[in-house]
DNA sequence: TAAGATAAGTGGTTAATAGTGGGTTAAATT
DNA sequence: AATTTAACCCACTATTAACCACTTATCTTA
């Protein structure tokens, strides 16, 4: 089943003293009346903070029963892939607070760049953002295997 | 059937002259009605102390009647599970007092670190789990290897 | 195109809740 | 019966979340 949430397209915004965060009204307008303006703010992989809602995280999360903690690899994935997952609700002028945990993770200041991303939605900081722009540019032999399973 | 309960997040706190530890509002706030504010503080698998709901401790050991003692593994894996369970309440404030056997056995001096890990929390001190972090790193094997079971 | 109306983004204030500390009473243990 | 331990209650403080208000931008319609 593939989501429901098709977020595209770049903003940026700021940051305010107490660390609220507007979310693009385009992206805000697609949450699902049964979302109820809940979504979990969690560390994306890159050094972002990434935004599901909450019922595409509750799938993600639905795989994640699936291990036992019996397993060592299990605890230890688990544990760090949930303990930096918050949840959060945006206010009603369509702010949310971002966690200090994640504020230093992504070493937000006092821009924000906010992309949406299919699924998710990515908080960086504009600087960190442009540089790994330049540097991570994908190689050919990766798009050649892109194109194998991607038909776009 | 999986859980009805889905801890997240990561807190900070500290345990106090007597010995109690609160827990954080937004997991407390997913206990139902029907377990009364009971659950069951175990030793964790790791150097952490483990809580269930008392709902999903009883889903658990029924799990656990299902393995034969006549297996070596299996009576010294009952034994270790279940002799250092003990059932607890949170007071009118949200705290509960850990055994002192367990804060013996996570090493808990001042403050503790508690994880939201689906269907327990897991108490921590945090200079350990920052060790467990650095140290359990996840090899590229074991990912190559969750990647097949787990799709996220 | 101009003016009004609506929505979006930002800032601050107030009220409620969460975390922590301690004291008092009841229960249990020796 | 005395001492210790655990449950219960009350109180303070800091943080958080709900609320209100203003400015800027966008859209609509005359």
């Amino acid at each position: 089943m593939s989501s429901q949430y098709t977020f595209t397209g770049q903003f940026t915004f700021s940051i305010d003293s107490k660390n609220r965060i507007n979310i693009p009204a385009p992206l805000r307008k697609q949450f699902s009346k049964k979302d109820k303006k809940t979504f979990v703010v969690t560390r994306g992989i890159d050094q972002c903070a990434w935004i599901y809602p909450i019922s595409e995280w509750n799938f993600i999360q639905n795989e994640l029963t699936q291990l036992s903690s019996l397993s060592k690899t299990n605890r230890i994935f688990l544990r760090n892939h949930l303990r930096h997952a918050n949840i959060v609700k945006f206010d009603s002028q369509g702010r949310f607070v971002l966690p200090q945990s994640l504020i230093n993770y992504s070493s937000i200041d006092k821009d924000v760049t906010i992309i949406g991303v299919l699924n998710k939605i990515e908080i960086w900081n504009p600087n960190l953002l442009r540089k790994v722009d330049q540097s991570d540019e994908i190689d050919d032999q990766s798009y050649e295997e892109l194109s194998e399973r991607v038909n776009i």
